[in-house]
DNA sequence: TATCATTTGTTCGTATGTATC
DNA sequence: CGATACATACGAACAAATGAT
């Protein structure tokens, strides 16, 4: 039996024929893709194939398809928006968020109860179990129309200690930030950035486009003794978000060997 | 035999079912799932109904496939590094990267001579077509597996600036650092997070397995008057790693609008 | 407003190749 | 080697979205 040697299956090699169309030029960004008939008469294949090619290069995140009107060439250009991580403080200790007024709020803010995950409990140094403020909101950026889902969790022993946060927890986090300052501890934060394909419910609130990752925060707000006060989270699509972080360098490495 | 109830199309009910019962536990993390003809007969669908559903789980990163063997749910766990994007500086002004000395490379760094394109351009502060050194590298984290591509962009001016520089602009990035702090540099760094789907070439290079970003970080680095002097670029899959930034509130806010 | 052609989306069927055990 | 499971490929039909007439 004569096997036919291929350096891949058809439709890979007809994703990739599609692929060096596009790099090469020949489909501009932005531009209509020929029709999948017309794709399988120019390259000899079936219905099938050609579409088996084009969920690979959608899964790439390479083209862009709409039902009914054909495939897109995605602009790959930089993201509009840059999220600036960093928190600055004024003389009369009023924090600021450098893009906290960029965002506005999509609807009501919900406020619930919960426990710890194992997740959260190990960011905020607490077992599983313990009792906690959640606060959603879905914000969204005006001038780039990018959205994002914002988590704000507090220990109830910490809202506690804070009488204005044990009455309202869903403060916007500057304001959070100035109370725990009022009440003596000096805040430094960590963040953790990972990034991931959505849940279906991440890619409906945050509307993203196939094949978009999301870029997920987690910013831990340590008091004094280094003690874990509170978690915020943000979630944005990484199509039109990056993020921005400013480092200076430590005088003294504060090398904390756990092991 | 599952009946299905659900809106939306065969397959995405399909997928809803099968993600439902992951999360909810009957599908345990690194199990096989049941097989293809299996999922035909429990939920009384055709085979490319219950492989378009797979296809879905497969692109949102929830399922492994393994030809020949079936598919697996994905451990889902938090990421098993941590990079952290800090940079320390002893007493004697020596520089150290906090996790420096986790990677290994994996081949000798390729030395190279390019230009700017727009990206580097806009990021270094030059036109296009200046001239530049590069130095790309592949590093590996031996405990976890995990694999980076690294580069250091240097512009030819900065290079002579510095006459060790010159000779041999590959070294680590904390060796230069500390040569241009020597010359009275003072220095601070800007770095930019972003997360996509990986090139083809990216996918080889890290070993990456369907379904996962990479981060991709641009740091630059600052010298005195805010000047940038060169570009680090480090992607690493989104899978295995994380980012990790330490932040310390501003004293004072230096609100540079550039619009 | 309504209809129509075009284009992609979904679903079935069938057959064969290839990896794993 | 054979059994099982996934990968690839073809064909066919109808549904749904889009844009133009």
């Amino acid at each position: 039996m004569t096997e036919i040697q291929r350096p891949g299956a058809l439709y890979q090699q007809v994703a990739a024929a599609i692929r060096e169309a596009i790099l090469s030029g020949e489909f501009a960004p932005d531009s209509l893709l020929p029709s999948e008939s017309q794709l399988m008469t120019r390259y000899g294949v079936s219905r099938p194939t050609v579409r088996n090619a084009i969920a690979a290069l959608r899964a790439e995140g390479l083209i862009d398809v709409r039902h009914g009107k054909g495939s897109f060439v995605r602009a790959g250009g930089q993201p509009a928006l840059t999220i600036e991580r960093r928190v600055s403080r004024t003389i009369d200790d009023q924090f600021v968020m450098p893009d906290g007024d960029v965002w506005e709020e999509v609807e009501e803010p919900s406020t619930y109860r919960t426990q710890t995950t194992k997740a959260t409990g190990s960011l905020l140094g607490l077992d599983e179990g313990e009792a906690l403020f959640g606060c959603d909101r879905v914000l969204t950026d005006s001038a780039t129309g990018a959205r994002a889902m914002h988590r704000t969790v507090i220990p109830f022993e910490v809202a506690e200690s804070v009488p204005p946060l044990a009455d309202e927890p869903c403060k916007p986090p500057a304001a959070v930030y100035r109370l725990l300052s009022q009440i003596g501890h000096k805040l430094w934060w960590s963040e953790t950035v990972r990034a991931r394909l959505p849940l279906p419910d991440e890619r409906a609130t945050l509307r993203l486009p196939d094949a978009t990752p999301v870029l997920h925060l987690a910013r831990v707000t340590h008091g004094t003794d280094d003690r874990p006060l509170l978690l915020e989270e943000l979630r944005v699509g990484a199509d039109r978000a990056e993020l921005g972080y400013r480092i200076t360098a430590d005088k003294q490495p504060a090398r904390r060997t756990r092991t």
